[in-house]
Formats: structure tokens, sequence, C-alpha cells
RNA sequence: GGCCUGUUGGUGAAGUGGUUCAACACACCGCCCUUUCACGGCGGCAUUCAUGGGUUCAAAUCCCAUACAGGUCACCA
């Protein structure tokens, strides 16, 4: 039997060879330099912050050489496949302006020439490949169950040895091709695993792009490359899809470092150039003093929905992002404040080898920084699309009163240092629910009153203001003059320095005044500036609330 | 247990043999500005780069060991 003949018996119905698919994929044409890569998970869910990170690593880093960034479903495995996976991963990915040149759109479609897209569709190219290693007498079937498997193993960690399928536990490796052929006649299910030519006293090297060079002993494990039904791991599902797909650099997280001299070597059996390979780091977290992997089933925080329900702008988080991967980012960021990520030049080098503590703080600081710069209007919109999401109440009272919640947000923004009030869009209320009369319901021991308490004094000094020194028409220097005659009229210094100078002379200063008014109005002690918060009150709704009559 | 990687302040980090070697940012604290807050300004916050050895005239930077942390050892990706 030749080896041809033992390879159409193991793998029969493969429609076409190597060479077919060879052809039908041709080299890309693009500059030098360019990177092609993919974005590459298997459908199991949605698009947690670890998986988020190193797409956007990977889009960036295709864009900014004018490559080719694709997307790959890798569900090889049909017992983890979620319904609708496809579709919730490309929407969760579009969400943060993460978009595909290429590869699936969605449950039924895809772009491009290098495809299918989609692991599953791709059964007979995989075998394709197979099939010559078995002609070069490079792969085999195997016959172990998993209770043999099991065995082996635990025979290896008995007496301390290596565990895992090769050297003289390899037992299937020795069949010959009759035996084997006999045993699958008689039923026998199997497997194709790969002969591996490894020398695990031998060193390989991974030059990876971020971690640098890492020696290890070459491959010299069997592993398997097509399953018992009939589709192939992902090992070698890399080594095709990467190699017909023409993906330069593979960028992935670092769980697979340890699997890379398999990888090189699949490439090295076929002859074919192993791509660049660029292992990230993972998000931690900091937990009892130990840090750990950020988890997708502990940690909330790693669900990208977690930032939708606070309102955490997406724009902020990627401006994170950026941070974690090159921390240069924020440097070229306040040298450039207009620039776009897309304008700055991420470096593999830059990309720390070690993972990083995930620091939501740093991302309400950012996502803070984000909203300050928005124009009113747009805190509106995007405040008011949260709320209409989250808070039906808060968003009734943002449509009811819109130019009024625009005014709130206006308040001391256009400036070159805006105030920085909101953090993020589910803030918006505690900051501002005062100015809507609809949620105002105050107690009395909710009043924040700090120097001047009596009930008395802040009664007159209320009704003296609306009298004889309110005016709606006034703007904001003849206002704080008014303000300043008030505080005299009751024996409170103008200005803040005087009365520090000649503290004996006066009951309190200034601030003292404006504060009964602006706490009478609010129930607050620190609000956004008070002259805008009265215009926006006006006379009728403050008369209201300082309790005098209209 | 084998193999691999990492370890600079509360956090993210810059710095890879010597001309500020501990930048910058977040957080925190203090002061100033100020009608509150916010903004802004100024200042504080690692005499030391996990520990112990070594190489060198000189090390956070090179070497070795130890400790700790992480990853991986599936017909899962």
């Amino acid at each position: 039997m030749t080896n041809k003949e033992y390879a159409d018996f193991l793998l029969p119905n493969v429609e076409h060879d190597m060479d077919y698919y060879e052809k039908k994929y041709p080299y890309r044409d693009l500059k030098e330099g360019a990177i092609v890569t993919r974005y590459a998970p298997s459908p199991t869910g949605f698009v947690h912050m670890g998986a988020l990170y190193a797409a956007f690593i990977e889009r960036k880093m295709a864009r900014q050489t004018d490559g080719v960034f694709f997307l790959r479903i890798e569900d090889t495995d049909k017992k983890r496949e979620v319904e609708n996976g496809i579709e919730s991963i490309v929407r969760d990915l579009n969400n943060f302006g993460i978009t595909f040149d290429e590869g699936v759109v969605n449950e039924t479609e895809e772009k491009g020439i290098y495809g299918p897209y989609i692991q599953s569709k791709r059964k007979d190219i995989y075998q394709a490949f197979a099939k010559y290693l078995i002609e070069q007498d490079l792969a085999y079937p195997a016959f172990e169950t998993e209770e043999e498997l099991k065995e082996i193993r635990e025979h290896q960690e008995l007496v301390k040895d290596r565990i895992g399928y090769y050297g003289d536990f390899a037992k299937s490796r020795f069949f010959t091709k009759e035996e084997a052929v006999e045993k699958i006649k008689n039923g026998a299910p199997y497997i194709i695993r790969l002969k591996s030519p490894g020398d695990f006293n031998k060193k390989i090297v991974l030059n990876d792009a971020i971690k640098g060079k890492i020696e290890m002993p070459e491959n010299d494990m069997d592993i398997v490359i097509i399953k018992s039904d009939g589709l192939p791991t992902y090992h070698f599902a890399h080594l095709v899809d990467d190699h017909l797909m023409r993906t330069t650099h593979v960028i992935r997280g670092d769980e697979w470092v340890s699997s890379a001299p398999i990888h090189l070597q699949l490439f090295q059996v076929f002859g074919f150039k192993a791509p660049k390979y660029a292992h990230i780091s993972p998000l931690m977290k900091e937990e009892n003093g130990a840090r750990r992997k950020l988890s997708k089933r502990k940690d909330p925080e790693m669900a990208v929905s977690y930032y939708h329900e606070k309102g955490i702008p997406n724009e902020a988080i990627l401006l994170y992002l950026a941070t974690v991967a090159n921390s240069n980012f924020e440097g070229w960021l306040d040298a450039n404040p207009t620039g776009k990520i897309d304008d700055f030049k991420m470096d593999f080098k830059k990309i720390s080898p070690s993972g990083s503590l995930f620091d939501l703080e740093k991302i309400l600081n950012l996502s803070k920084n984000f909203i300050s710069r928005l124009k009113a209007e747009e805190v509106y919109e995007r405040g008011l699309a949260w709320a209409e999401e989250y808070d039906s109440e808060f968003a009734d009272l943002l449509k009811k009163y819109k130019e009024y919640s625009i005014g709130i947000f206006d308040i001391e923004r256009n400036k070159k240092k805006p105030r920085k009030d909101y953090t993020c869009f589910s803030d918006l209320k505690n900051q501002i629910w005062y100015m809507y009369d609809e949620l105002y319901h105050p107690n009395k021991e909710d009043f924040e009153y700090q120097n001047i308490k009596d009930p008395k004094e802040i009664e007159t000094i209320l009704s003296t203001y609306m009298e004889k020194y309110y005016s709606e028409e006034e703007d904001e220097q003849t206002w704080f003059g008014h303000m300043k005659d008030l505080a005299a009229e009751f024996g409170y210094a103008r200005e803040v320095k005087e009365y520090k100078n000649n503290p004996d002379q006066y009951k309190g200063h200034i601030g003292d005044i404006s504060m009964v008014l602006r706490v009478a109005l609010t129930t607050k002690s620190m609000t956004p500036n008070l002259y805008d918060i009265m215009k926006l009150f006006g006379r009728d709704r403050m008369m209201e609330r300082y309790g005098l009559k209209k």
C-alpha cells in the first residue's frame, strides 16, 4: 500500500488537494511592511475586555501599516458553540468602531477572497493538508481511547515523566499501515496525529514581537491534527488558515506562547514561512493582595456591557486600551490634543511583556475628561440615549426640558478647561437632580447649610435678596456686585480677603451669604456656578424654592 | 512536577552600564487662587528599582541563585 493510497483510505471524500488551495489563494499584493492579521474568536459568547483589547491592537497595527484586518470564526468545537455568537461579536466590536476589512460579516455573509472564514466550512481544506502529511509519512491514525490516554498520563505522573503523547508512549505511531487499515476496517474509531520530528533536547527560538527572544524545547508531542469528527484542532487550523489567508502577524493572548513550538514545527514541516508572533499579556486584577488574570466569569468589569450600563463612553475605553498597550500614548495625546488614536503610531516593542492591572479608576478619569470636552448638545444626546435604556424617568425629564437640560450641561463648559462634573452618563442624574422640580423632594435635614444655620437669618437673607437685589436681566458681574451688597447689608465682608484681614469686624464673608442662596436653592453646598443656576431657574422658581410668596 | 515568562512608588509605567538613575500620568495629601464645587497653579508622595550574591572604576540596567506571581502541559480554543 502506497502512502497515497493510505491517505485516501484514511481521509476519503476529500475533494481537492493541497496544491489546489495553494493556487486558489494568491499571495497578497501589499506594500512593504503591511501587516495582515486577524481577530479569530470562537463564538462562545460576547466580547469581553481582554478580547476587545486584542482586537483593538490587531486592527490598529493592520491599519497603520496599510495592511488587512480580518475576522475568522474558530468554531471547530461544536460543543461550546453559542447561538447567534457571530452576530454579537460583530456588533460588540462595531460599537467600539472596530471594523474588519475582510472576513465574516454576519451569520450568513462574508467578504474577501480568502474564505470561507468560518472554520467549520473549511473541513475539506484541512483534510487536504492532513492528507499531504500522511503521504509524507508525517501523520498517522491513532486509536487510543480517552480512557487509555488517561492511563498513560497517570503513569507518567507516577514515574514523574513528562506528560504527553510522544516517543514510546505514542503507541499508535508504531502500527504498520496494514495493521491500522485492519483496525479501521473492523470499525475502530481514529484520529489523525502529527508524527512529530522534534527533539525535546533541542531548542527552537521564537522571536516574539512583544516578548522578544524566547528559547524553548522543540515539540516532540504527536499532537492531534484531525479530530474524530473530521474537524481540525486549533493548532492545525491555525497553520492551514493563517498560511492560506496569507497572515503576516499572529497577534494573540500569551496563553499561546507555550504552544508556539507546535505551531513553528507545523510550518516547518510543510516548508511554509511562519508568521510573526506577537503575544499579548493579559489584563490582570488584584484581589486579596494577589494578581490574577481578569476573568470573564468572576469579574463584572470584564464584560463590555458593564461600561455600557454605567454610561462610560466607548471612546474612553479605547483611550484606556491605547494607554495600556503603549504607555507613551498619553504623552502623545498631551502633545497632540486634537489627535485621534488612528494618528498615533503604535509599537509592538512598547507593549508590556507582563500583565497590567486593569485600572477602573483610570478609565473613569478618562471618561470624565472625555465628557468634559463634549458639546453640551452631545452630552444631552448621549445622556438621553443612556437614560432611555436605563432610567426612563430621567429620560422623560430630559426630553420634556430639552433646552433647559442643555443649559445645565453648558455651565462653564465653553472654556479651554471645562468643568469636569460627570464621570459617566449614569452620573448625570446624581449631579443635577435638584435642577428638576420633579426630582426635588428635600427634607429639612437635606439642606447642607454651612456657617449660617439660623432659620430666621436664612429667611431674612433670602427675602432681602429677592426683593432688593435680584434681577433676571443682570450680567454676572452686576450679579456678583449685588451679592456683595447683600453681604455688606447683613454685616458680612464683601471680600474674603477683607474678612481675613479683619475677622473681628464681620460676622463672616460673601461666601457665607452666597452659600445660603445656593443651599436654599439646591440643598447642596457644592454646585456649579450659582449665577448660571439662578439664570436657569428664573424668578418664579427661585421664589418657590425659597419659600417666598410670588 | 516539566517547560516558558514576568517582578521599578497605592496604580499604569519611563528608563537596558555612567552626562538628574528614578520622567510622565492616575489616585492620594497639603498650600495658593476662589462666592461653593470644578478648573488652574505650586508642592509632597520609591535615598531606591523583589531578595541574595557576582561581573565592572561604575548596575534598576549584564550574569547566577532564591522567592513570589502568571501562563501552559486536551480529540478547548
